[in-house]
DNA sequence: GTCAAAATTAACCTTGCGTTAACCCAAGTT
DNA sequence: AACTTGGGTTAACGCAAGGTTAATTTTGAC
């Protein structure tokens, strides 16, 4: 997985070193070199995580991360700074930060940082796994508590749509909508399909996952209350 | 806005340290003083974040939060260690936490953290909380004091717009306007629904919170004021 | 063109929501 | 006291939503 991340430091050997490293990392990262090239950034390409210095010239990275929350901007932010006392660090979080970071720090605790709120925001994983289901999209097969199913495409896209948004519920509008496209089936085939999905899905008595939410829709979670 | 917190710990005395300081911050903190019980706790109920002491006898918080993870438990987890060697660390992000905070820490910043994470799972999932009663609309379901209301959707519309206007009156109109639009039943349709609404709200005794307001319409508010 | 897998359809069964009507109760009116 | 009015309670019914099964059509690989 590559993430694609947005830098905002000025001391521009720090930024290198920074970059080279996450480089092998296969994170690729952006640099600005100062808060209002940060902001304009942000404002043109999508970053999954930014990277703050605070101490910096002109604009402060505690105002860079005010700013950003002001417009709107929610890309996930890790401040880094030498500061380390209560309130600076109060500060930081106050300004929206979403993590933040003493230097010295060990790279290796920067790389799983960004990880953590990497992978919360882009839910671009090619495996999804929840409740014992295991969803592999590049092998475009599932499995529950190790057990392959045996799944047609659509059950497999049925269960991809409920998983991604579990403990939501999916109307069936909202399913047929996400397989179909805006021509659909006119009799019972989505029923049928979720049968199906369920049947595989509960062998030897694994508990029901996909429930039904009367007049609702569907929900994919673990437990009925 | 509060939070609803489990705090995993199995030094009782500084559990309840933790939870009368989270306290006084609004912030509602369950305890568990072991990982099985964790577990299971965390089946049963929602919770915004886990709070995970990993230095605990017989499961650690590490494998509490594998497990969690494998679970497909996505709250998100903080933990709390003296240990704050970088494998440690790593081992904590391996495990699938959000968070790693070394003691001794200052309140305030496990404060800002949690916060951090709770206004991440917020955002994601819609709720209302008043008096005890809990609407989610992801879930289009609604609990009071954690228990589970099996509510059809006319009454949880009706309790959607009751709780949405919390004490004010709402007129018969209103509600009638509200939920069926411009044509509506002729009969004493509203009654039966307010009626099965009610029935499942004050299950065990629990106070009215639907009042009647006679001649003018019903009004959402605890009984002591 | 054949064949198997997948999708759709139809038919049927079960559940449960919404509506209705009928009745109950208390308070106010005549 | 009988009647009216606003509201609460209960049971019954019809119908739509959901679940199940089997048969049929479509698709796509070979």
């Amino acid at each position: 997985m590559s993430y694609n991340l947005l830098l905002v430091e000025d001391d521009v050997d720090l930024a290198s070193t920074v970059i080279d490293y996450l480089a092998l990392e296969k994170i690729y990262c952006d640099h600005a070199s100062n808060g209002m090239l940060a902001i304009e950034l942000l404002q043109q390409h999508q970053f999954d995580v930014v990277i703050l210095d605070i101490n910096m010239p002109h604009m402060d990275g505690i105002s860079v991360c005010k700013k950003m929350r002001e417009l709107g901007l929610t890309t996930p932010v890790i401040m880094l700074t030498a500061r380390d006392t209560l309130e600076d660090k109060l500060a930081g979080f106050n300004a929206g930060t979403d993590d933040y970071l003493v230097k010295p720090f060990a790279m290796l605790e920067l790389v799983a940082r960004i990880q953590v709120l990497a992978k919360r925001i882009s839910g671009q994983t090619s495996k999804l796994s929840l409740y014992g289901v295991e969803l592999n999209f590049t092998a475009k097969s599932a499995y529950r508590n190790n057990r392959k199913l045996s799944l047609t495409p659509t059950g497999l896209s049925i269960l991809e749509i409920l998983m991604r948004k579990a403990n939501n519920v999916i109307s069936r509008q909202q399913l047929i909508q996400n397989i179909w496209g805006d021509f659909s089936p006119e009799s019972n085939s989505l029923k049928v399909h979720l049968f199906k999905l369920r049947q595989q899905l509960n062998q030897n008595g694994a508990p029901e996952l996909i429930h039904t939410v009367p007049g609702q829709g569907f929900i994919f979670k673990s437990k009925n209350d």
